[in-house]
DNA sequence: CTTAATGCAAAGGCTTTGCAGCTAC
DNA sequence: GTAGCTGCAAAGCCTTTGCATTAAG
């Protein structure tokens, strides 16, 4: 198991440094979604030593090898969700994001089909290679929508 | 109409400028989506004076009045559609967006009724406040394919 | 008149980069 | 050994903000 994401690593030019094997970890036995700069925060109290810019580097890597995925928060920092080390242990999902603290909530639904059909259609009317699509929806979690005293 | 503008501004508090006039104006008659950036060469080409700080105050204003969209795009800077002034002229649409040079296409989608169902269901679960969603695709438009050589 | 908006320049937040020294292979 | 990686600090990019001046209602 780490032979192979040595190997795979390796395959793609890439070498398995100590930092990227931290970072990558961080995110094992971890269901939320981080910020860079969190990660950074789980390291260093472990009292690892890395710096931020080669977390940020990590998880630019870690994310292009499929290990991990990105998810962009509008006027917030990307959080970075475990993906898996075979490119796809965990399932295809949404998020439902707080746009007051940028917490995301994965849910499941059963759309693929039809998003797929959508996405061949789309690809061949406007000549795209599509490489990923989502399906999100953005509001406010109950905390911060009784800071801001929004009825829900 | 103008009328009718200033009135729902001044409702909201907000004055009437010309800045802002001007910064709705620039997407009248225009069908794409803009940066802050380009609004503000837009306004500067007409020989009009305004500073950017005023283009994206502007904006952000505009917006909340329902009158603009702003669309998030992934390590790009932010664009904006325009909606209408009775705050739903544009019909409901997604986004098929190039990630290679932030083009924005929209297409329409027959989901809604899905999505509202969704909606519902996940303000219940997750006892959120949802305030937006899209769908969306993201790829390469096929000039950025050709660049990177990608193969559609 | 009075409150809010503008312009300018400076600062802010997140992310990337240049470079000398250091590791993985 | 040597290509690639790291740490550090500096820079970059987009966006926001403080403040004196100006304009809207």
């Amino acid at each position: 198991m780490r032979k192979d994401l040595k190997m795979k690593m390796n395959l793609q030019g890439y070498k398995l440094t100590q930092q990227r094997k931290m970072v990558l970890d961080a995110f094992k036995n971890r269901t939320d979604h981080y910020t860079a700069w969190e990660i950074y925060e789980i390291l260093r109290k472990k009292r690892t030593n890395i710096s931020l810019a080669t977390v940020y580097r990590s998880l630019d890597i870690l994310t292009e090898m499929g290990f991990l995925n990105r998810v962009d928060i509008p006027e917030s920092p990307s959080r970075y969700e475990f993906v898996g080390e075979d490119g796809s242990a965990k399932g295809h999902h949404h998020h439902l994001i707080c746009l007051g603290c940028g917490k995301v909530i994965d849910f499941e639904s059963d759309l693929m089909p039809v998003i797929q059909k959508l996405q061949s259609e789309l690809e061949k009317k406007y000549n795209f290679v599509i490489t990923n699509h989502h399906i999100r929806f953005e509001g406010y979690c109950e905390d911060c929508a009784k800071k801001l005293k929004l009825k829900s």
